[in-house]
DNA sequence: ACTAGTGTATTAGCTTACTGTTACACTATA
DNA sequence: TATAGTGTAACAGTAAGCTAATACACTAGT
């Protein structure tokens, strides 16, 4: 897994948690890997791993327990409340910083319209 | 200004200044405050405030002149360019991100329109 | 009981970003 | 020539994120 060096790696551990779960490639109940399995794979250290989990057992959404390893929520609306929130969050993140180019809304659904067909036509090679 | 402690400040005061040229608050050949004045004005200190520029000067688009000031270019194209570089910079993040969670092209256009007629009610207030 | 696998905690570095300070180089103006 | 305003550079100190290593607590299987 390759990290932005911009932003902190046990956020972006965090987030790619999230998108584990919410397209339901950890599904709930489901254990996680060991945290040192987990280090391991992501090649950073034990500790990165824990801090982004012990954030995410924090919000609810993972549930450690002792000796046997993290384990996904199950309860379902914390995880359906993830997902509107994620992706909320990146209609939030894009709107607000296309506004501040004083892009107006109309222009935002053009711009993204255009640029979905863009990558239509490039993967057409 | 506010800045996120998820990235480096010297990062976001280099995207304050692209949005701030981009916006035409400040337009070719304009000259920037003084760094020192930046840095008062933006609560940092006025090495992090040369860092950023030192970044915009290396990409041609600020013009320095020892014991002047900071200049944007005049050179149009480098402009023009940001804009388009800056715009489709954030419609590939998003489109990325919302990819990720295996949401359709199709779905990303519905989610933003429903998301903006959200912002339009709210604003109603 | 023992052992292996797990989460959790602690400590000591290292690096980077940021701050604060000082100094230097250049330009314009009085 | 003196002074104020500018960009630029260098230094030391602080804080945060990451690494490395070790230790502890709990669980399950042998």
């Amino acid at each position: 897994m390759e990290f932005d060096d911009k932003v902190p790696i046990y956020y972006q551990i965090k987030q790619y948690i999230y998108k584990e779960i919410i397209v339901n490639r950890l599904k709930p109940g489901a254990k996680l890997p060991a945290v040192r399995q987990l280090a391991v794979k992501l090649t950073v250290n034990v500790n990165t791993v824990q801090r982004a989990l012990s954030e995410l057992v924090n919000e609810g959404i993972l549930k450690p327990q002792r000796g046997k390893g993290n384990f996904v929520t199950t309860d379902i609306s914390v995880l359906v409340d993830l997902r509107r929130r994620v992706v909320e969050g990146q209609l939030a993140m894009v709107y607000d910083r296309l506004a501040e180019l004083q892009i107006t809304p109309d222009e935002m659904i053009q711009y993204l319209t255009n640029y979905i067909d863009q990558r239509k036509e490039q993967s057409h090679d």
